[in-house]
RNA sequence: UCAGAUGAGGGGC
């Protein structure tokens, strides 16, 4: 049963649910029952395939037939709701289960922290975090690092160092991940001194700065047009072992775009594009971006249909790049053709 | 030892 649950997860990440489903039928004719572990598994896996609603179908028909699922279950379901923009169905599911015998444990009470924040609603987020230690729950790690990140997205400096120090208090120790939150809030409010200090004390910690920890510092310097001390940077985070991912290479690909470094940049993509380096979209649409902004459009919409040939295709984002670069030049027509693209593919809202 | 759950960085406007 074990081996067949790793096995559904398994196929829930490759996103062939009828697989998933075809090994539970397989469980069903063996004569055993599914253990939660097994249910939540393909919940999920229906939740991660935009299929949310069916997941919460099948719980309540399980549920039904008399089944008892656990926190974790729950766990799934409000963090699954609050990434697709349903919070309020997220809080809706908490304050049911604040009244049955599954009590909501810490984990499920971040989920809704967390969705909150991303939702800008850092007060609310804060208030559910109240919420939580009114019911004796000890808020964690993830709990604090939720409202550091809401607080810094929303411009409150102030009240984000409250709640770092505040951890302290509680015998909290911040990890990589609260740092680099902190450290990414302080860059975007410009504070770059204070977040290099927290990089120092990352590792007299013990809390091992990684590619995310100086990605916002990276894209600091590039945004502030510091291009020789951003290579500089790139070059320190390969030289401590640390392998840039394509995150870090959009922020440095983006900086040499915008700032009148075009050829490096083009360097750079190609060398990691030769490399077999895993592109994403994004990383395309900033090379795009700075292509069309030099007025390289046919080389620009080149890379787009190279981009597709590589299993990447251009988003929204990326349609409107070009589409606007053409309208500059005053080429109405390839930029209808491509308009009419976007429609034919979904693109337009 | 790990069968299932929650937190961090990048592209246009």
């Amino acid at each position: 049963l074990i081996s067949l649950s790793m096995l559904i997860n398994c196929y829930c990440h490759l996103g062939q649910m009828a697989f998933a489903f075809s090994v539970l039928g397989k469980i069903f004719k063996s004569g055993y029952e599914p253990s939660i572990i097994t249910l939540t598994t393909l919940i999920k896996g229906l939740c991660i395939n935009g299929q949310v609603d069916m997941a919460l179908e099948l719980h309540d028909f399980l549920v039904a037939q008399g089944f008892q699922f656990d926190e974790v279950t729950y766990c799934t379901f409000s963090s699954e709701l609050c990434k697709i923009g349903r919070t309020s169905a997220a809080i809706q599911l908490l304050l049911k289960l604040e009244g049955q015998v599954v009590k909501p444990n810490v984990e499920i009470y971040n989920t809704v922290i967390n969705g909150l924040c991303e939702d800008g609603y850092v007060n609310e987020a804060k208030k559910v975090f109240n919420r939580m230690v009114e019911r004796d729950l000890v808020p964690d790690v993830i709990s604090y690092t939720s409202l550091i990140n809401g607080y810094f997205k929303i411009k409150r400096v102030d009240e984000a160092m409250v709640l770092f120090r505040e951890m302290h208090f509680r015998n909290l120790v911040p990890d990589t991940i609260t740092y680099t939150s902190l450290i990414d809030g302080l860059c975007k409010s410009g504070r770059t001194s204070f977040a290099w200090e927290l990089v120092g004390e990352m590792q007299y910690r013990n809390q091992p700065p990684n590619i995310f920890t100086y990605s916002p510092l990276l894209d600091f310097l590039c945004k502030n047009q510091h291009l020789d001390k951003a290579i500089t940077l790139f070059q320190k985070i390969m030289d401590l072992g640390i392998q840039p991912d394509v995150c870090a290479y959009t922020i440095l690909i983006d900086g040499l775009c915008k700032y009148g470094r075009l050829n490096t940049a083009r360097q750079i993509f190609q060398h990691i594009l030769n490399e077999g380096f895993p592109l994403d979209v994004q990383i395309y649409t900033a090379m795009i971006n700075g292509l069309c902004k030099e007025g390289f459009i046919d080389e620009a919409m080149a890379l787009c249909l190279e981009m597709e040939d590589n299993g990447c295709s251009p988003d929204a984002v990326t349609f409107k790049i070009i589409i606007r670069a053409l309208l500059d030049k005053k080429d109405n027509v390839m930029a209808e053709k491509l308009l009419n693209e976007m429609l034919a593919r979904g693109l337009v809202k």
